[in-house]
DNA sequence: AACGAAATCGAAAACCATTTTCATTTTTGA
DNA sequence: TCAAAAATGAAAATGGTTTTCGATTTCGTT
């Protein structure tokens, strides 16, 4: 008669969710993208779980939720020991980048001495152009000088 | 009969919703806060007009768009030239801060040379604690200690 | 001042990502 | 195997934002 807690149950829905970010290191989805992925490989799931184990994942500390452009939540996979990094996502191809460096740290600690501001590396993503998409711009803009 | 474009018209709600934004500024508001306050003054105003303007208000860099935590869009008011500045949001109070601050520049100067991501300061926001709400806490955890 | 094309207004409806509801099914410790 | 705890998913609700469209306002031109 004595309700104890059990903890989350290991379920269909919580593998397969994680397998479809686990599987895309990096790149990250939008909640429909990945309930509509898995429909397509014909697998038995309902949004409403691909919501709820994202939930799940993102405070297991699996998987980040970051903003889109357009406004939506956006989830990708997190590592183990990815806590001490920093968070850059590529304005135009969306994926993520991870960044550890000294730098960073040094500046954050910085703004915390000197302006009284303590960043939280968790919730803060570094947004602009990663290397490959400024490739390409250039490569645009050349030839746009036809 | 020749149809040239004549750009935007100053309107009444055009100027209600940027004095809302101007006279709060740091302070960042949701487009409905901005319809509510706006409505409780007597102000005749749409909903839709107001989510209009807000718009109008970021392209001509008047307004900056940031998301807040619960995840709908805020807007806050740019000042003239603010636009070198960075910016940080308080998890906490939601204030808006102004940084400016060569350490930043020096850091993002880095990460594009030596790693290969070039940050658009207008689109990265940093989150964290300002420095009131990090007094405040550390108040409440003595309390606790009592 | 009046005209009229261009732009804005706003109420209601549409939209769409996400959450809630709830009856059913699955998981898991005992 | 049993029963409590948790997960499931279809459908409905929610809530912020956009669209629609007829009425109204703006403003350069007469």
């Amino acid at each position: 008669m004595n309700e104890k807690p059990r903890g989350d149950y290991m379920t269909r829905g919580y593998f397969l969710v994680r397998d479809v970010l686990m599987k895309a290191d990096g790149r990250h989805f939008f909640a429909d993208d990945i309930y509509e992925s898995l429909r397509e490989k014909g697998e038995r799931i309902g949004r409403t779980t691909v919501y709820r184990q994202l939930d799940r994942l993102v405070s297991e500390g699996y998987a980040r939720r970051t903003v889109g452009e357009r406004g939506g939540s956006c989830y990708s996979y997190v590592k183990d020991g990815c806590h001490e990094h920093y968070h850059m996502v590529c304005k135009e191809c969306g994926r993520l980048a991870h960044l550890s460096c000294d730098h960073v740290e040094e500046l954050f600690h910085h703004i915390k001495s000197e302006h009284g501001f303590e960043i939280d590396p968790g919730q803060t993503v570094l947004y602009g152009l990663c290397a490959a998409c400024r490739r390409k711009q250039k490569q645009k803009e050349a030839a746009s000088h036809a």
